[in-house]
DNA sequence: TCAAAAGTGTTATCCTTACACCCATGT
DNA sequence: ACATGGGTGTAAGGATAACACTTTTGA
């Protein structure tokens, strides 16, 4: 296949992983600093004073990977070291910015964005950062309340942006999406909106990306501080789909277990639950639902190091998987 | 980027399109014959006596369309003259024969997966043919009670295989996930397992694609008759991928709309709710979810073809888009 | 003794499902 | 009259959410 010519039209593409772990009940993603970053993704980079982040990126080569996820495992062990225990394919972008790179002289344009889950053990992550994904979504956090940004900064200012729409019938549909997606006319926030929510940011120019993209913004961009961390190419984006992604699939795949050690206590599986979800959850309730809908079975063990009475350990139950139709922490907020 | 030389490990990118209609309740998909599919799609066929039919394909040009959707659309409206009102991704599918596509020469190799909606009107479908899904999925098919396909043939065929897998726990994971695909002790037919049957249906080489792709059977070929009818490449995957995204997505958000005219009985919707699905709903229960949902509102007209007495018209009510965190026809079978 | 976390029991409410039944039209 | 589909009422059962309360440990 070397040496060919390229056809009229043709592209490449490209793999990305969002790799995620739990580290003491924070949900955590492998990033790799920009600088570590080759060819086109630093290229298309506007010049900034602080460090931007990616994620780990590789090419797909069919001759050497029988299928994409193989490469996918295989380029994060490369270059990371990690073994990921689950991969499931999110989406793939080829729009904005991806073209101009083709332009530029690179060809890689569309990229097979990923989600693995890895459990944080003592294997090292050379080459890559786990960061929490709170501070590119702080907004994401409701664990200790309602989003005290979401009232104070983001809904003024995209009612601001709202406002800059045409009268009538666009400025209504504006508000009506700001409410949806933020949850602000008791209609309740959804946590598994997170691209929504990403998505409405962006198109408001509020975003970092937005302003770097060369997107019209409603007011002074540096007036204002910044929402969360922003990061490279589309990046961003595709944490956001990561997110929305295992938010929802929690509830019907038991996927939470690819985070748990070994054994646990129930709380501990709350929590984690908390910290992917973003929101906390009633004690009793959980603790009876994930029993009864036999997701775990006791060891026989118990852990002492609680800080109150000890509990007992749990593990996964993986018979589940054959028997029930829908197995996951099935638990409202 | 015409001209250029391609590097090692470029591969191509493709646009497949699953565009569904609705016709006398029958769920259809837009197919093209072989003979109009150019190069490479032909040319991994084995030789057969029987037309075989593929889904329309277009390549990405990102210089021409800024995304992918916008690609997608454009090229269904070149090949096909339609216009479709709803296009979602489905999954990129880079696996199994693409590869070898592209040692025979070509560069095509990852291939994206769109699902579109269109209403069947009176706009032609130029250069391809309205075939039922059911066709290629007979199994899927349980509006008029269980599938006798299943018990009669698939079961015990897929039970032979199993039986040839290593005795033990190989051999039990094979028959537990029989049971669960198609429902078989008690646990009920999920219809939205679409995919995981196909997927079943390959691995075990029962199916016309596992033989074409050099899959051993667990049984002489010549012997049995086909299940459904094939399609080249992995297509007939891709329709799988689109029937369960649609069977999932109908009971959530509003989808089914896209493949009603403007004004409808309540039975209508219904009708076209179980030609999706494959399977029949409770009557009473349909009409109040629907109506308390808010979905539809009366036109206030009548209609008097109905066989019966005449029915209320309704159509859809847009603004439930706006109220409601789900908004689906969600009823249970 | 108190804080912290582990556990158990019970009740009100809503949603789903199922069944029973009446209504209006064409043939 | 009756077949066909339209349309309404209601009750049983299960899942969910909320509350109150007891138990066991370490500091």
């Amino acid at each position: 296949m070397a040496g060919k010519k390229t056809e009229k039209g043709a592209v490449g593409v490209g793999l990305n992983a969002a790799i995620v772990s739990l580290e003491d009940n924070q949900p955590m993603i492998l990033t790799v600093p920009v600088s570590s970053l080759s060819g086109i993704q630093a290229s298309i980079l506007h010049p900034t004073t602080e460090a931007l982040y990616g994620l780990p990126f590789g090419r797909f080569d069919p001759v050497q990977h029988r299928t994409m996820e193989i490469g996918v495992r295989g380029f994060v062990r490369e270059q990371t070291g990690l073994d990921v225990s689950y991969v499931e394919q999110l989406y793939t972008f080829g729009d904005r910015g991806r073209a101009a790179a083709a332009e530029a002289g690179e060809m890689h344009v569309v990229s097979i964005g990923y989600l693995a889950l890895t459990r944080m053990t003592d294997q090292h992550s050379m080459g890559g950062a786990w960061r929490n994904w709170y501070r590119a979504f702080p907004w994401e956090d409701w664990r200790h309340g309602p989003s005290e940004l979401i009232e104070s900064v983001i809904v003024p200012r995209l009612r601001r942006w709202a406002d800059g729409q045409e009268a009538g019938l666009a400025q209504r549909r504006a508000y009506d999406r700001i409410d949806i997606c933020f949850g602000v006319g008791g209609s309740g926030f959804d946590e598994e909106k997170v691209l929504d929510r990403y998505e409405l940011l962006y198109e408001a120019g509020v975003l970092y990306e937005a302003k770097r993209d060369g997107r019209k913004a409603a007011f002074l961009w540096d007036e204002l501080p910044r929402l969360g961390e922003p990061m490279i190419l589309d990046h961003r984006r595709i944490v956001a789909t990561a997110m929305s992604r295992i938010r929802a699939k929690i509830k019907y795949r038991p996927v939470i277990f690819d985070l748990m050690p070994q054994s646990f206590t129930l709380l501990q599986l709350q929590q984690s639950v908390e910290a992917i979800s973003g929101s906390l959850l009633h004690k009793q309730n959980f603790r009876r639902l994930v029993e009864s809908g036999g997701l775990v079975v006791a060891t026989g063990e118990m852990s002492s190091q609680t800080g109150g009475r000890p509990a007992k350990l749990y593990r996964f139950r993986k018979e589940v998987l054959l028997e029930r139709r829908t197995a996951g922490v099935r638990v409202r907020i």
